[in-house]
DNA sequence: ATGGTGGGGTCCCCA
């Protein structure tokens, strides 16, 4: 089964790109965030064509995750069990979808940004990968796959210039032990060993242009499903302004290999 | 310390 995590970035103005990077890959399951869109705004006749049905947990405006699946859509949750909330509207329950998808839960996560240490929205993300290591505990035992945009950079090797992150989040000791706490429950993060590059560049500078960019999207799996991936590898060609159809999200995808 | 680009919604917020 081949699994992929894609921050889309709008996926009404990247349908075209997703379409045509599940054919590409031959994807089973694709996880999205930042879908800026609910189900019924996004022409995914496209998708379905191609055989795969979606799920989508999303608002229109800044955020939003997705599930695209051609391996079964079963059990589709939104949200997790204590998730904290948030008083703006445009943040609140819809960061976070699972679903059973080919005998494994897949749960899609766009981890709060955090804007700047200090800020609310910081402590929100702090609260928010707390309440879903206690939620990911219960799922050590079945195949599960915890995937997305994580907003950590898990070490100073995954910041294009650590010294230019001195005062922000993605980086700071808090961010990493949040992310580090799920591994030590015993999930493991399958990517790294296969693709250890960059998985963002940021759109200004010419950041792609010049390699500058951060890792920030994982796959965790959990310990009956780590031993089962064969391989992974970032896409880095979607990230390309010079390759495919239209401008591309700031992200690239993240594929994984799994028998 | 600031600004650069791209994507939303209403002319400004968010990444």
């Amino acid at each position: 089964m081949r699994l992929a995590t894609w921050n889309v970035n709008s996926l009404r103005a990247r349908i075209g790109r997703v379409e045509a990077f599940c054919e590409r890959h031959d994807i089973d399951v694709l996880a999205m965030q930042e879908v800026k869109a609910t189900y019924d705004q996004v022409p995914l006749m496209g998708l379905a064509a191609l055989g795969y049905d979606v799920a989508i947990c999303g608002h229109g405006q800044w955020n939003g995750v997705a599930i695209a699946s051609r391996v079964g859509l079963e059990d589709v949750t939104e949200g997790f069990p204590g998730q904290p909330g948030w008083a703006e509207p445009a943040t609140a329950e819809a960061r976070a979808i699972g679903a059973s998808c080919g005998g494994v839960r897949v749960w899609s996560l766009y981890v709060p940004n955090g804007r700047k240490p200090h800020d609310a929205h910081y402590t929100y993300k702090l609260a928010w990968m707390a309440a879903l290591r206690e939620a990911a505990r219960d799922w050590l035992g079945t195949p599960t796959a915890l995937v997305g945009d994580w907003n950590v950079c898990p070490t100073d090797d995954d910041v294009f210039d650590i010294a230019q992150f001195r005062h922000s989040t993605h980086v700071t000791p808090e961010e990493r032990a949040a992310f580090a706490a799920l591994q030590e429950d015993g999930y493991v993060e399958v990517t790294r060993p296969y693709a250890p590059g960059y998985t963002y560049w940021d759109y200004y500078r010419q950041r792609f242009e010049r390699d500058r960019g951060l890792k920030i999207d994982f796959v965790l799996a959990s310990p009956p499903l780590a031993p089962r991936v064969t391989g992974a590898f970032v896409d880095r060609d979607e990230r390309d302004p010079a390759q495919g159809q239209g401008s591309p999200s700031d992200h690239a995808p993240v594929v994984v290999d799994l028998v």
